[in-house]
DNA sequence: GGCGTAACTTGACCACAATCAAGTCGCGCC
DNA sequence: GGCGCGACTTGATTGTGGTCAAGTTACGCC
């Protein structure tokens, strides 16, 4: 039955190409060859997750890599008395744990967590590593890439040590903004893509603290519908109130 | 008068000689070869700051990184109330500014400025590309570099979002203890090598507030010398106290 | 519909650290 | 010595955000 077995070739070529096309949305691989592309879809795997689903845990072995493909992913560390402190929260198209493959000690600093049913593309640590030995340009992607993330990483600092919990509130709330374009008559629409709890946390802030500091930022422009999406009428004001240097995006 | 000429050139060799060993000791280029080792003294320029002297501001362009060869440099980020936050702050055989260099926007995250009298080594991003692009060991060697600054990024946000003052205080104290491979009886001695108020910042504390916090620490086995040096008398109380994994080094 | 659970909000209270303000110590300098 | 300055400490007070506890809302499920 040829029918049948077309049928799932041309399946399969689908889904080799839907992932392709996520690959190349990343800043990392955007601008790969198709001959290492072909080569990097050989030797990494697929992975899916369920909600809650521990990718890996702090201090294991760092094999491998990975770039998320579908849902949210989040970098955590835990304290002895069970506090949660969120590095970071990541979506489609972006990477995470390039750095801890190369770290002396080669164990991962945090832990990972899918915070949604997820699609991640597990990349490992020897094909990465001989890429960047037989190209100079994509080790300096890499380079450029790890750099933005640490980037990253000074400004949570930056935001957490100076900043109050409606201003980062707000600066979140704002980096959202930066990517949707803005709508035409000057206010902005953000749907949160996860809990508020997570958000909380990512900022460093309780839920309870956030939702009382979500409620401060009604001054500025901010205003949560019922619906549950939060719109921003005025982003100049909140702009100018979260002290926001607008030159540096998020990762 | 060859007299005068020969110790002339006998100067220039020993303090090309220092600054070679100076380099070596560096975690980037610990295992440099001699002729790259040649190579990089030719490109690379020394370079002495005044105390308090700006070495770069946030948003410069950054066309070169930085290896301290002798003093102290902070790196900090301010807000437009002029609060401060303190990054980092680096001694003897420590690099600064890797990942600049690579990102893309090819700027500065930070300001940077000498605590002491300094003298640093200025190694100039055209240097570094060539080198990387030409051996991928060094390539790895500078990722590995990179990673575990990320790494201590990340040490940073846990450590000021979970722990209290007078915790984050031991664990900086214990950090100097591990270098000093400890006094016989079981005690060890910090002499602070720099301001207590710089150190203050670099803990996201008000130098107020880290007088009090010291002194709480002192049920700890935390006693503070009127000679300024402190001593830590009892570890095992200290590192419990703290909540310190002791498996994640300075950087 | 009634129930149960999980996400979120609101309220009352408390604690850690920031702030403002004196006060002390150490040290160089005339 | 006496002075002045800068680093640090101590004191009194305030405020942001954490904690604990009780609602509220939304939603799935029998």
């Amino acid at each position: 039955m040829p029918q049948y077995v077309s049928l799932r070739m041309q399946q399969q070529v689908q889904i080799i190409m839907d992932i392709a096309r996520l690959v190349k949305n990343t800043a990392m691989f955007q601008s790969i060859e198709d001959t290492d592309l072909a080569l990097l879809l050989e030797r990494a795997h697929q992975r899916p997750y369920q909600k809650n689903r521990e990718i890996f845990a702090m201090g294991d072995v760092a094999e491998a890599f990975y770039v998320v493909l579908k849902g949210w992913v989040k970098l955590y560390r835990l304290s002895r008395e069970g506090g949660e402190s969120v590095i970071h929260v990541l979506g489609p198209g972006e990477s995470f744990a390039e750095a801890a493959v190369f770290n002396n000690s080669r164990t991962y600093p945090v832990h990972a967590q899918a915070l949604e049913e997820t699609v991640l593309l597990e990349i490992p640590r020897s094909f990465f590593v001989q890429k960047i030995e037989e190209d100079s340009q994509f080790a300096l992607r890499i380079l450029a890439a790890i750099a933005s993330r640490q980037h990253y990483l000074v400004q949570q600092i930056e935001q957490v040590t100076t900043r109050t919990a409606p201003q980062r509130i707000g600066a979140f709330l704002l980096r959202f903004c930066e990517h949707k374009e803005g709508n035409a008559r000057g206010f902005w629409t953000v749907n949160l893509p996860y809990d508020k709890s997570v958000i909380a946390h990512r900022l460093s802030i309780r839920p309870e603290t956030f939702s009382r500091a979500l409620a401060k930022l009604s001054p500025y422009g901010v205003k949560t519908n019922p619906s549950g999406e939060i719109t921003i009428t005025d982003m100049m004001a909140l702009t100018d109130y979260c002290d926001i240097s607008l030159f540096g995006k998020p990762c």
